[in-house]
DNA sequence: CTGTGTGCAAACTCTTTGCATAAGT
DNA sequence: ACTTATGCAAAGAGTTTGCACACAG
């Protein structure tokens, strides 16, 4: 116990440089939390978590972080284009780490999301869009049952 | 001030006797409220509603309603197959008349919704739903902007 | 140090619920 | 009369906000 810690351990043990690069560009400081969440969402897969079920697997994994900063975090990260806002069944509203042109089977009992690769499925014969209206987004919910 | 009314007046002035016949098949009683919002939702147009703006077009047409009552027939009749139920802004709730398949336009400034008609547009090459799952629904969503 | 981010708790919006009263049949 | 519907107010879920404290640069 006689070596002194020389330096304070400011964002915890290993801030992924990755992450830390990826909020940098985003224009967003790297604390500890957004770094956190971060790691949580930015893993291999595409996820797509409600802002609870974030916080939730958060304090599971010993992030310590306030729901109101998850809230903060989500909006922050959509608004940097990081994330993608999703609204699928009113009550509450879905964050898609997929950036990508795509779809959605939703599967209504337990609210779960998966992708459709865009290629996969074609909209066609749009009619117009309203004079002075640009299109912003083409949502596809296939809505599925298990009964 | 003479001529006495033979009869209580149970249901307003001039209850529309297809309304009655409407709430009655979906096996509905059809009180005053009902009757009220019917009129309001099921005329010529097709129509898409809150049921907080629904609220308010019936105070302003003089049909006294409480919100929670709007809400519970809201649905009901959606239960009874008069309304479908919509998720579009994650916010509120909208309900729309046409039951025919068909998508929408949202517009994200004043959330307008406005229809498209299903034949006018193609959904095609739908991967499988994931075994085990029935497909209930397909929603297509083209948000507009007017920026 | 300086300014941005965070946590907490309270506020807010939309929606649902419980129970006494009112209305339909 | 009997039953179902309604109104009110309170509760509930999800989300947002304000402000003091903490942390990153």
């Amino acid at each position: 116990m006689a070596i002194g810690k020389s330096r304070k351990q400011t964002l915890g043990p290993k801030a992924s440089p990755e992450q830390i690069a990826k909020l940098r560009a985003a224009g967003l400081r790297p604390t500890r939390q957004r770094l956190g969440l971060a790691a949580l969402l930015f893993g291999p897969q595409d996820r797509h978590v409600s802002a609870e079920k974030l916080h939730e697997e958060a304090s599971a994994a010993g992030i310590r972080v306030s729901l109101a900063t998850v809230y903060n975090t989500l909006h922050q990260f959509t608004e940097s284009g990081l994330l993608r806002e999703l609204s699928v069944d009113g009550a509450r509203t879905y964050f898609d780490t997929n950036l990508d042109e795509h779809y959605h089977f939703y599967c209504e009992e337990d609210g779960e999301l998966i992708d459709i690769e865009s290629h996969s499925i074609t909209v066609d014969g749009l009619p117009q869009p309203p004079e002075g209206a640009k299109l912003t987004r083409v949502d596809v919910i296939v809505r599925l049952s298990r009964r």
